[in-house]
DNA sequence: GCCAACGTTGGC
DNA sequence: GCCAACGTTGGC
């Protein structure tokens, strides 16, 4: 099992609008860049887990905790004309663009916020999160970063 | 709202 | 292939 970082903006979508979407599922559309598409459809496997960190917001940091229920198929946003995901160069036949489904497993009790996680940056030196200029909206997450990070909730 | 950092685009 | 211009991200 693999375990990720997946980033939104609270105000677009929070871990609550996860908690009580229908299933508490949700597709994951809209990630519209090629590294974290990658991650997404060639590394995410069924019953990976997923921090779920609000991006953009007065807290930015890790809210609570999903899982894939489904792997990568093709985003239908992006075949959408009009729509804000839309992107001509994706196809039908030839998808540009892709989603996994996350499922609402918990939501902490006390956020692990980002500056938390910048004070225990000695015991996290690798996570991505906390480079400096780093915008990638899905990254992975080592065992270790998983176990430690859990056990600050 | 500001702005640094980054990815993408497109002219050359 | 280079790189300036531009748009986006996201912390502050």
């Amino acid at each position: 099992m693999n375990y990720w970082l997946m980033k939104s903006e609270p105000d677009v979508f929070s871990i609550d609008d996860l908690k009580a979407a229908p299933r508490r599922t949700t597709a994951w559309d809209g990630v519209r860049n090629y590294q974290a598409r990658n991650f997404m459809r060639d590394g995410m496997k069924r019953g990976d887990q997923v921090f779920f960190y609000h991006s953009n917001c007065d807290v930015p940091g890790i809210y609570g905790i999903g899982r894939i229920s489904a792997e990568a198929y093709p985003d239908e946003t992006a075949f959408q004309r009009g729509h804000d995901h839309y992107d001509p160069k994706s196809r039908r036949d030839a998808p540009t663009w892709y989603v996994v489904d996350v499922t609402f497993v918990r939501k902490f009790a006390r956020a692990v916020s980002l500056e938390t996680l910048k004070q225990h940056h000695a015991d996290l030196p690798e996570m991505l999160i906390l480079r400096r200029g780093n915008r990638l909206s899905v990254t992975p997450i080592s065992e270790h970063e998983w176990q430690f990070i859990n056990a600050l909730t």
